[in-house]
RNA sequence: GGUCCCGUGGUGCAGUCUGGCCUAGCACGCUUCCUUGUCAAGGAAGAGAUCACGGGUUCAAAUCCCGUCGGGACCGCCA
């Protein structure tokens, strides 16, 4: 017989239908034995016999049986569901689960974060951790759709570089036949030389970062979410862009994920419409006055500096989301286009939501001359370059782009507590799948 | 790289400050039995811990001190 899926069955009462997915849980009353089965679709109650006093939890089972409606007392109002059950007429088992290590039948799944990791291929099936990944599909593939609708193009960036492409930042280095080679911190320089191929484009790659940062917003490889296009009329082109993008992934989770959202009382961020946009100087005037701990002057925000003005932004303008502009050029890349006004100050941004960064972003210096002058400048070697360098020689608009921390923007939408819950397999200093 | 906190059955915690009443407690899970309407099912009984490891102080250490290892949080840096 065909395999019904576990909601499906809510329009077959009545039918003999089968069933496959795994134990979630057993209640058993001796001659009457409730089985919870849980498939991708979610979870449907079985009414069993004696013989289902055999099933473990997680073992995966089909099951034969008939559709039933519930009693009216017998409704479970929290299953979709639950309105219907399945009186079963045969078992089969078609893979035992040992013992497991904790207990995943519960609403909570009560484990401290090592134990989350370490179980990983089990905890992803809790259905309050699944969730974070259904919510994180939702934002890569709105990412890609609105991106789309705008006229971008998609593109395979490579992992493999040759060089360091930001400068100071760390790098994992790789064995690379008999020479060396690196693995990308970012996707920027490809994506750059791609504007002037298709003009628009984006991809969604991995990035990776060696830095020695053991925090809960760090990871040494995350899902970088990144585009660029050019011919830009003036750089704002990109904060607008950057909007029109969160505001398309905000609508992608809402869309596609509000059972997901609410089995973490998890709201989408508050927002006004700009965004509200402040220099970093500005910022760092807010700061002050609304703190009294004078952090101007200093050249970037403090975590604790991105908190205050989130608090500031949302008591201010209703708004979790804030675009902080105009970062000093020294901590900026060399590719980094300067203020034309302040040539101290880079046209770049950072977006905040909700105390911490998810996008980074600027327009690109796209003359060749000043491009090569800014590589010596930052102490690098045009050679190193020279492909990159090439998209230059021979005419690139001008032109702009950021990137979308694809972890940060799940884990502030749900509201968790550290980046590597948002992360499938998480890496990290003293983690690649298993503790190193 | 720096600062701070924590290691107690399979899991999550209490007990540590103020050493002795700890023969280490609770919840979940697990085993056996009872249970025909549960949905975090319920009831009864039971197994399971050299209190991270090593050293020290003391009549006495899960508890105080030192070291090692492991974990977590924050800063710098960043998505």
């Amino acid at each position: 017989m065909e395999r019904t899926l576990a909601i499906e069955a809510i329009k077959k009462i009545g039918k003999k239908i089968t069933l496959e997915g795994w134990v979630y849980n057993r209640r058993d009353h001796g001659k009457l034995i409730f089985i919870d089965l849980i498939d991708r679709t979610g979870i449907i109650q079985l009414v069993c016999g004696e013989d289902a006093a055999v099933l473990n939890v997680q073992d995966v089972i089909r099951v034969e049986g008939e559709v039933k409606e519930r009693g009216e007392k017998n409704i479970n109002p929290h299953l979709p569901t639950g309105k219907v059950e399945v009186k079963v007429s045969k078992i089969y088992v078609l893979a035992h689960s040992q013992e497991l290590p904790f207990d995943i039948t519960k609403e909570k799944l009560d484990v401290e974060l090592p134990t989350l990791l370490d179980y990983r291929p089990l905890t992803l099936r809790h259905p309050k951790v699944k969730a974070i990944f259904r919510v994180q599909e939702a934002i890569v593939d709105s990412f890609r759709q609105t991106l789309k609708g705008l006229d971008f193009t998609e593109f395979q960036a490579p992992t493999i570089v040759p060089s360091v492409t930001e400068g100071g930042a760390q790098v994992f280095p790789v064995e690379y036949y008999d020479k060396k080679a690196f693995l990308g911190q970012s996707p920027q320089l490809y994506k750059q030389i791609m504007v002037g191929v298709f003009e628009k484009v984006f991809t969604v790659t991995k990035a990776f970062r060696a830095e020695p940062s053991e925090t809960t917003r760090h990871l040494s490889e995350y899902v970088s979410l990144d585009c660029e296009m050019g011919f830009l009329e003036d750089w704002t082109d990109l904060l607008d862009l950057a909007e029109k993008v969160t505001l398309g992934i905000f609508k992608g989770i809402k869309e596609n994920c509000q059972e997901e959202l609410a089995l973490y009382s998890a709201t989408l961020p508050a927002f006004k419409i700009p965004f509200p946009r402040l220099k970093l100087r500005e910022a760092q005037e807010i700061v002050f006055k609304e703190t009294g701990r004078d952090v101007r002057g200093d050249s970037d925000l403090s975590p604790e500096d991105e908190k205050d003005i989130c608090e500031w932004a949302k008591k201010k303008h209703g708004s979790e989301m804030v675009f902080i502009t105009h970062f000093p050029t020294s901590k900026r890349p060399f590719y980094a286009h300067p203020d034309p006004g302040e040539p101290e100050l880079t046209l770049s941004f950072d977006l905040l939501g909700r105390g911490l960064e998810w996008v980074t972003g600027g327009q690109r210096i796209h003359e060749y001359d000043k491009l090569v002058a800014n590589i010596k400048k930052w102490g690098n070697d045009p050679k190193d370059f020279e492909l990159y360098l090439q998209a230059f020689k021979y005419g690139m608009p001008p032109h702009g782009g950021f990137a979308i921390g694809a972890e940060r923007v799940t884990m502030q939408t749900l509201g968790l507590s550290n980046i590597r819950e948002a992360s499938l397999f998480p890496r990290d200093m003293k983690r690649v799948d298993r503790r190193i």
